[in-house]
Parts: C-alpha cells; structure tokens; sequence
DNA sequence: ATGGCCAATATGATTGGA
C-alpha cells in the first residue's frame, strides 16, 4: 500500500498536476493540504472518475484539507479535538480495511505560526499540544498509524538548505522543533528519515527569490508511523520533480510504501 | 545588487503563506 501526502496550494489551481502526478505515482490514498476551498467547490469528480472515494474538511479561501483512498472509508471524522471555537479546517482521519486489518490516516495542516513570538505562534504551539494529546490516545489502539501532512517543522538543520536563514522563524524556533521531537518520542518514525541521511531532501521551495533554481528548500512536509506501520515500511520518497512542472504548488509530494494489502 | 511569487477575494489592494 502506498500513502502520500500533498500540499497542494489550491485543489482547483492544482488538478493537471494533480492528476497527472496520480497516474504517475498511483498510491493508494493521498493526504490532501490547502485546497482552499469549501467542501461543495471541491473536485470531486474527475479523482472520482481515477478510482478514489473522496472524504473533504474545506473552508472558504484558507487551509483546507482531504483525503482520496482506493479503499473505501469506514470512518471520517473532521478535526482535532481540543480546540474550543477553532474553526480553522486543517485536520482530517479516516479508518480503511484491508485484507491485512486497518489501517488509520490522518491529513493535517499544521499552522505555519508566523510571525513569532506572537497570537498565531502560540496558535501553532497549542496546535502542536492538541497533536500530542490525539496521538496518545491513538497509540494505544496500537494500529497501524500514518499521520501526514505539511507540519511546517523543519526537524533539524539538516532538513534546510540554508538553516541560518531560518533560525528567527516559526517552522524552525527551539519550541516548534522540540514539540516536534515529543511526537517521535511518543513512538512515532519519521518515513524519509527512516530511509535516508541524505542532507539534501527537501518538500518546499518558496515561489520568491529563485528558491527552485538555488535548490533552496527546507523539509517540512512530513510522514510519521506508528509502530505497527513502521514495521510494515518498505520504502519512501520524495517526488521532486513535480516542482519543476508548469503552474506547481511550492510544496512536492512525499509517499511511503508499506507492506500491507493495496487495492 | 540581499530582490525576485502565488492564490483568493465584493478584485485591481489586501491578506496569508513559509
């Protein structure tokens, strides 16, 4: 089974590539990030017309997120608990089965937090608390776990070009990255990492300043396993290329590969 | 020379992104 995540900036900007990077890759079930429209704007069709079921949390003009499976749902279910009177759509679970038993997927848009300090950064900061209370309780059903999406964490220097530039910012500040450390110390395996120690693989590249050009990016779109699915984990990878294709998204999407039945 | 973009919106300027 394959399972990749996308943030796509914009779902109705993004359908060519995102249809041709679906032909392309064929995964299985794909996380969703800023579609950027509400559910009844969504695409539907046309992904419906490729062999996914389509579960949607939109929200008019921001964030936005959702899920397309081979498989059909057992389960949806709209956003982070915790959150009293949060009405930003950024998180998205579901429940497939396979012939191997089920496996659980989460599509989230972590709050970028810029500028910090500041109202949106300790947004983030609670954002990220919330996560760590979602993933105690759901470890111990002890399933097989992918929680995907564009955390907007830079884990460690490693994970950016030009680190320096980075070190004022949201994604990249002590807190976020220790945070971000408490939810790999709950258990959790961060995919890419988990196969390679290459310094140079990277999910985003910024529109301004000819960051493509420069190779100027940073990792912050993220695959994190459960146990029971880190055991399955037979390969991972970043798709690049997308980003050099016409009208891209700044983001390219990343996939995992696991040992468990497809379709 | 340290800037250069993109998307959505009661739209031609502002907000958010990272």
């Amino acid at each position: 089974m394959r399972i990749a995540t996308w943030n796509v900036n914009s779902v109705r900007q993004r359908m060519d590539n995102l249809q041709a990077w679906l032909t392309e890759r064929q995964p299985d079930i794909v996380c969703l990030q800023e579609i950027k429209c509400v559910d009844e704007a969504f695409p539907r069709e046309p992904l419906e017309a490729l062999g996914y079921n389509v579960a949607v949390h939109g929200q008019k003009t921001f964030n936005g997120v959702a899920l397309l499976s081979k498989l059909p749902f057992d389960e949806v279910k709209l956003g982070l608990h915790g959150g009293d009177g949060d009405v930003q759509a950024r998180f998205l679970e579901a429940l497939v089965s396979t012939k191997d038993g089920v496996v659980r997927v989460v599509s989230l848009y972590l709050p970028n937090g810029n500028p910090a300090p500041g109202n949106k950064y300790e947004y983030k900061l609670k954002w990220m608390d919330r996560l760590a209370n979602f993933l105690r309780e759901r470890l111990k059903l002890e399933e097989p776990l992918v929680l995907a999406g564009d955390f907007n964490v830079i884990p460690t220097p490693a994970d950016a070009r030009r680190p320096e530039a980075w070190v004022k910012d949201a994604l990249f500040l002590p807190p976020t990255r220790e945070k971000f450390r408490a939810l790999l110390n709950l258990g959790l395996t961060d995919a890419i990492r988990a196969v390679s120690d290459a310094s140079d693989l990277y999910t985003f590249w910024d529109y301004q300043a000819g960051a493509w050009a420069k190779d100027d990016g940073i990792r912050i779109d993220h695959l994190l396993l459960s146990p029971q699915a880190a055991d399955r984990l037979t390969g991972a990878g970043i798709d690049r290329h997308v980003r050099g294709w016409d009208k891209p998204s700044d983001h390219v999407p990343v996939f995992v590969d696991l040992d468990i039945a497809g379709r």
